[in-house]
RNA sequence: GCCCGGGUGGCGGAACUGGCAGACGCGCCGGUCUCAAAAACCGGUGGCCGAAAGGCCGUGCGGGUUCGAUUCCCGCCCCGGGCACCA
């Protein structure tokens, strides 16, 4: 037993020894109550990053300590295995990407086992591996069988850099690949979809019922699914002629109450009836300018802000249902392809883009909501037809007011979800032209990839069957290894892969060779580790009953709405075939934040990386660990510092050699005069203070106070060992204190407080299968207190007084020891918090 | 423009539902031990005034509620993030 606190003599040995005992190994038990802590599995690039040990090393002490508090704890990893980088990487080397994301696997897995992280390794997934992706075909296949899976051509985004298609989740606002930062294009492609949308209204509704999720993750989610309430509308179409035509067009609104306002109507430049409707008139070259321009502009120009809106005149008009009105049919380059209809009713009052074009081309805008302090109000409040044609205001009103000029809604009180809004609907639906409609932002998610190293999707092409599943027996189709990547190929060049017979009619069909998008693996990875190695079924749902949903989940903010958005999805897909009986996967979520240095996210492009290895091989894994909780709650960014890793270092030592003096004095005798002397109750006291302070700071996730109360524990075991002499000292008390903080940091430094527990301290069994300790509340409760006293809000005494004592004491005590303070005044009140202070209101 | 965070000593950060602002750590200063250094241990450390006792100021800014506000309310400023011609 040294005195000396040295880790790389420790913590190997107690992996190894927790590897052969499989220590963490855990089982379905009734009998208990499960807890499934779940962080987010890596992708093998290279080595782990400080980010992996501060996501991994929050889950690690979660599922410790939720152990050692009675639970049968389901802590899982694997990888994420599929996926660009690992091309672009073999590319790079002349490698395959199953050899270097398998070594990069071997590298993570030794790293991950170096820190201690506690993981049941026997259910360890590979997404890459042909066990786990066979189920992500099947899904497919079940997916396929629920409707849920379509192809269909669309305009859709492509990453030249990438050469592949990529999903709207995918392209950051800026127009940019959310891997390669390039601009994306915009192809009309046939493409794979997952139908997203049908689940829109549960995703979005679900999210109420996740008030352990972070409130910022929820409103992006709720903001990218962006639902919005409102009417279809139908206009009819006029000819060349003006006369009304058997042509509709519907449009989206979410305020049909401003119909009346409509004096123009757009067309979006791609909309299909754009063409046709100019065809051969004069119309058609201005046109054609504004459809050619809206063409050329790329993404970023499209959202660099300040930017003139486009027009022309299609000599075209709609019927407005509301008045019979016949408005003109404008093309506009604002208005977008992609929401709602393609066609907008343009009310420029109410809407500042519609009011601003309107300016530009000198179209009418009548006023048909207005403010209630409006003085033109008085004027048209009992007006029906339309007198004014146009507006003073330099910009739309879209607020709550009154209705004027509409016809029979005259005078209503309106406003956006105003009962205006709810009138006008009712009186179109009982006329057949228009309905209450929804309308969401969130597109179906599009998951082919035009990429070799992804899960192959699972369907034929037949000319005479057409699209044609590959049978459930006949999975996996298998990713094909002789594929050359470094030459370019994918699995369209290669016939022995794409050539096959219709499972079908049997004639000869086409292998459908686009992968699926990564983010489809990852999508119930958390599900397969309940049942990971099931080669019969995707799982047994006796296993995801007894730990599903994952109680606590612990990831990056970067997946707020790609994986999180998706894992909700699929998990209400399988909860509607029965698979699952929850319908949210994760009950709470923690979004872990950055490690920075220098003010930098830690990149190798910034220079800035600390190895996690390097810090491992000088100060130890435990070290690594508690540090990097200490610093900054789990929540927010920490900024890296070096010192605060060797002041960590150095608390572990002092806990290490106050364990060591305290095993070899146990052996003196102890006179024992002390035992209940007023050192040993205040150290006593602040043990029981700081088990029952930990155990709230961890089930809050307060992971960097808790290691402060330790230290605080550590301090006044110093403090008492440094005030009473050897040979008075409480020995049983002491080892008490050196069993608590062993126990309470286990789940933080398991290798040091492992070696503690059993090679110092003598105790049975491995400190990692021991109850956490109890906290007694009344031990916990000091005889004295100390009361701060205030005359007029400020703090002018202190008074130490007997806990629980009289209020009427207290006040009195209180009084006098603020005397000089009071002298010449009146005391005018006096207010009393139990055990904290007295307040004195003094004139 | 809309929606989320955040702003506290030299630094990272504490302060539970309105109750002693700055826990804990880093850094810095001083001391003990030592030939010396390191390590370790002990003490100090928000600012200003003061020899001290003590006083005044202080949680981005300005108001308000309250015996009492980092915490609640109103109006701003700054930083970070998300979304954005979404009809």
């Amino acid at each position: 037993m040294t005195r000396r606190y040295d880790p790389c003599a420790i913590e190997e040995k107690w992996q190894k020894t927790w590897e052969s005992e499989r220590l963490y190994s855990v089982r379905e038990d009734p009998e208990r109550p499960k807890y499934y802590v779940l962080e987010m599995f890596p992708y093998p690039s290279g080595d782990i990053h400080m980010g992996h040990v501060r996501n991994y090393t929050i889950g690690d002490v979660i599922a410790r300590y939720k152990t050692m508090a009675g639970y049968e704890v389901l802590h899982p990893i694997g990888w994420d295995a599929f996926g660009l980088p690992a091309e672009n990487a073999a590319i790079k080397s002349g490698t395959h990407p199953a050899e270097w994301t398998y070594a990069n696997i071997e590298k993570q897995r030794a790293s991950l086992k170096r820190m201690g992280f506690s993981y049941d390794w026997d259910r360890t997934v590979v997404t890459c591996d042909e066990e786990y992706y066979r189920w992500g075909q099947w899904i497919f296949l079940k997916f396929w069988e629920r409707g849920l899976v379509e192809r269909k051509s669309s305009a859709v985004n492509w990453c030249p850099s990438c050469r592949t298609v990529l999903a709207n989740e995918q392209v950051l606002a800026q127009g940019e690949c959310w891997r390669c930062k390039s601009t994306v294009e915009k192809r009309e492609l046939e493409q794979w979809y997952f139908k997203i949308t049908n689940y829109a209204d549960e995703l979005l509704d679900g999210l109420e019922a996740l008030p352990g999720w972070p409130e910022r993750v929820k409103a992006m989610q709720a903001n990218w699914i962006g639902r919005s309430e409102g009417a279809d509308v139908d206009f009819v179409l006029c000819d060349a002629e003006g006369r009304p035509s058997e042509t509709i067009i519907t449009v989206f609104t979410t305020r049909p109450d401003t119909l009346y306002g409509c004096s123009f109507f757009l067309l979006a430049p791609e909309h299909p009836l754009v063409h046709e409707l100019v065809h051969g008139t004069s119309y058609a070259g201005p046109v054609a300018e504004v459809v050619e321009a809206a063409a050329k502009e790329t993404a970023v120009e499209r959202m660099a802000g300040e930017r003139e809106t486009r027009g022309a005149f299609t000599g075209r008009h709609v019927v407005n249902p509301v008045n019979g009105e016949k408005v003109p049919v404008w093309v506009a380059d604002y208005v977008l392809m992609e929401y709602g209809t393609g066609a907008v009713m343009a009310v420029p009052c109410g809407d500042q883009r519609d009011f601003e074009f309107a300016r530009a081309y000198g179209l009418p805008i009548p006023p048909v909501v207005i403010a209630e302090d409006d003085p033109a109000l008085e004027t048209l409040r009992e007006v029906t037809g339309r007198v004014v044609e146009d507006v003073a205001w330099d910009h739309a009103y879209d607020g709550p007011g009154i209705m004027v000029q509409s016809g029979p809604f005259t005078g209503m009180r309106t406003g956006k979800g105003g009962p205006g809004v709810d009138a006008v609907i009712e009186w179109l639906e009982a006329r057949g032209s228009g309905r209450s409609a929804i309308n969401y932002r969130l597109r179906d998610w599009l998951i082919s990839r035009q990429r070799y190293w992804g899960n192959p999707i699972p369907v034929v092409h037949c000319r005479l069957c057409g699209l044609v599943p590959v049978a459930e027996a006949d999975l996996p189709v298998r990713l094909p290894r002789a594929v050359d990547i470094t030459a370019g190929e994918t699995l369209a060049d290669h016939p022995e892969f794409y050539e096959v017979p219709c499972p079908s009619c049997g004639g000869s069909a086409r292998r459908e060779t686009d992968t699926m998008d990564t983010f489809t693996c990852s999508s119930w990875y958390y599900l397969r580790y309940c049942d990971a190695r099931n080669d019969s079924a995707i799982w047994d749902a006796e296993k995801t009953r007894y730990w599903m949903p994952v109680d606590q989940y612990i990831g990056g903010i970067e997946h707020a709405i790609l994986h999180l958005l998706y894992s909700r999805f699929f998990t209400r897909v399988f909860r509607d075939m029965g698979l699952v009986e929850s319908a949210e996967p994760f009950t709470d979520l923690l979004t872990q934040g950055m490690v920075r240095k220098d003010g930098d996210v830690m990149s190798k492009s910034k220079g800035n990386v600390v190895a996690p290895e390097e810090m491992i091989a000088r100060f130890g894994a435990d070290t690594l660990r508690a540090y990097i909780l200490f610093m900054a709650p789990p929540d927010k960014d920490l900024e890296w510092s070096f010192e605060g890793l060797e002041g960590m270092y150095r608390w572990l030592g002092r806990v290490w050699r106050l364990a060591v003096d305290i095993a070899e004095e146990n052996g003196c005798a102890s006179s024992s005069p002390s035992a209940g002397d007023a050192a040993s109750r205040v150290l006593y006291r602040e043990t029981h203070r700081v088990i029952g302070k930990v155990t709230a700071d961890i089930e809050r996730f307060g992971l960097n106070t808790s290691l402060a109360a330790m230290m605080e524990l550590t301090n006044a075991a110093y403090d008492y060992r440094a005030g009473t002499p050897a040979a008075e000292r409480d020995h049983a008390l002491m080892r008490e204190v050196a069993r608590t903080l062993t126990l309470l940091l286990a789940p933080y430094a398991p290798h040091m407080t492992e070696e503690l527990w059993s090679g110092v301290l003598g105790q049975e069994g491995s400190v990692h299968r021991q109850s956490w300790p109890t906290f007694d509340e009344d031990a916990a409760r000091a005889e004295q207190v100390e009361i701060a006293v205030q005359v007029n809000g400020k703090v002018r005494g202190r008074i130490t007084v007997p806990a629980g004592l009289d209020e009427n004491a207290v006040i009195d005590a209180a009084l006098e020891a603020v005397a000089s303070h009071l002298e010449g005044r009146e005391v005018v009140r006096t207010v009393v918090v139990a055990g904290k202070l007295v307040s004195v209101v003094a004139r």
